[in-house]
DNA sequence: GCCAACGTTGGC
DNA sequence: GCCAACGTTGGC
């Protein structure tokens, strides 16, 4: 069992897009970064806890649990020539781009970037690191342990 | 809109 | 294999 963060653009998808899914679950399309996909692709698990982030909006941070709840599968948006993230390198064949599914377990309130920055057992955080951009990134159990208790 | 950070590309 | 140029991310 192993502990994410996973971002994503509310504009694209938010927290209460996928609570609004059938079974609250999600895709995790659009990923193009080798090292965030190499995460989903080789080391998730079913059942690995995600703290779903909110980026690239007025109030970044964290706004709810979730979970890993597929094995690694072909982004199909990497076939899709009107997608933006559309990959004209990639053959059906031999597809570079592997996601998992991820399932909303509860919205929580906003954990925002200023709060998560004020507390001294995070401060290690890949998330909080000057020029960090990777969308995907481990959290340690302490991390894990400390956020969802504040988030309950 | 700005800009720091950093991944990717491509010439050599 | 190096590295400059370029593009993207994402907070502010």
């Amino acid at each position: 069992m192993r502990y994410w963060l996973m971002k994503s653009e509310p504009s694209d998808v938010s927290v209460d897009d996928v609570a609004a899914m059938p079974k609250k679950t999600v895709n995790w399309y659009g990923v193009r970064n080798f090292q965030a996909r190499n995460f989903m692709k080789d080391e998730m698990s079913v059942g690995d806890g995600v703290l779903f982030y909110h980026s690239s909006c007025p109030e970044p941070g964290v706004v709810g649990i979730a979970e890993v709840a597929s094995a690694p599968y072909p982004d199909p948006t990497q076939f899709d020539r009107k997608s933006p993230y559309y990959d004209a390198k990639s053959k059906p064949e031999a597809p570079r781009w592997q996601h998992v599914d991820v399932r909303l377990v509860k919205k929580t309130r906003l954990l925002g970037l200023p709060e998560l920055r004020t507390i001294p057992e995070l401060a290690e955080m890949r998330v909080l690191q000057k020029g960090n951009r990777l969308s995907i990134t481990p959290v340690s159990a302490a991390e894990w342990r400390k956020i969802t208790s504040l988030l309950a």
